[in-house]
DNA sequence: AGATTCCTGGTCGATTACTA
DNA sequence: TAGTAATCGACCAGGAATCT
């Protein structure tokens, strides 16, 4: 996924009210910009950290979009809406090798008794639909990726949904992208949410595949470039 | 006191309505 | 009928408000 050109850079003056952040440019001036991603995110809103902004298109209140900042040495990409488009476009160059073959891709398909909407369903005829929940990490502890990095009722539905899935005959994956490159494995933030963590650990023991792929992350593109070992029991440090 | 519901700002894919 | 525009609903996490 290509990131449009150019970005401005900037440097993080607070991060408030879960959509907004004030930036600092270059010159001095202060911005009010969109922070697409509503969480936690821990560890990323440091005062003074490197950012890239994105010019908003026509139309939008706010003139810059936060997409990139800087943490640990490496860009993280903190878009919540980028992790959907990097699978689709790894899906489409078949870069995700669990899910290579299928024929159709939908995204945001309803499903379940709790009326969920999936990321995507992957069909192909004479195979069971295959249903992939996508969850968006840059949470960084240690040589770990971190998920949650807040309390995410929703996300234990959704792992719920899953093995509702998997418990009619069906295929779930619950894919983790990790929007940096510093990770080696990826684990569940137990002190963080024990429901989830519990709620994962269940998906998986009812037959919900868990993978987690991390990013290369550049100020110009960002990729699904590689997969990260999963261990759900890990202890946090 | 604890649990539940609502609201927040903005985006985005799906769906619906409209126009050529 | 096809293409475009408008609308809908879900999402995200946390805090305030409301209910039990």
């Amino acid at each position: 996924m290509d990131l449009p050109q150019p970005l401005t850079e900037g440097r993080l003056v607070r991060r408030y009210k879960r959509f907004l952040a004030d930036v600092e440019l270059a010159g001095g001036e202060v911005v009010t910009v969109h922070c697409p991603n509503p969480g936690r995110m821990a560890g990323l809103d440091a005062a003074g950290a490197r950012v890239w902004l994105k010019p908003a298109p026509a139309g939008r209140k706010l003139p810059f979009g936060l997409e990139l900042v800087e943490a640990d040495g490496v860009w993280v990409g903190i878009n919540t809406g980028h992790p959907n488009g990097l699978v689709r476009e790894a899906l489409a160059l078949g870069a995700i090798a669990e899910l290579r073959g299928y024929a159709s891709v939908r995204a945001e398909v309803r499903y379940g008794s709790e009326r969920s909407r999936i990321d995507f369903l992957l069909e192909d005829p004479g195979r069971p639909p295959c249903w992939v929940e996508i969850k968006n990490v840059h949470w960084k502890v240690g040589r770990f990726a971190r998920f949650p990095d807040a309390v995410t009722s929703r996300g234990a539905k959704h792992a719920r949904e899953l093995a509702a899935r998997v418990s009619i005959g069906e295929r779930a994956v619950l894919l983790y992208v990790i929007q940096r490159e510093d990770c080696e494995v990826f684990g569940l933030a137990d002190r963080t949410d024990p429901a989830y963590a519990a709620a994962c650990r269940q998906a998986k023991a009812a037959g919900v595949e868990i993978l987690a792929y991390a990013c290369a992350v550049r100020p110009d593109t960002i990729r699904l470039e590689r997969p990260l070992p999963v261990d759900l029991q890990a202890p946090e440090d």
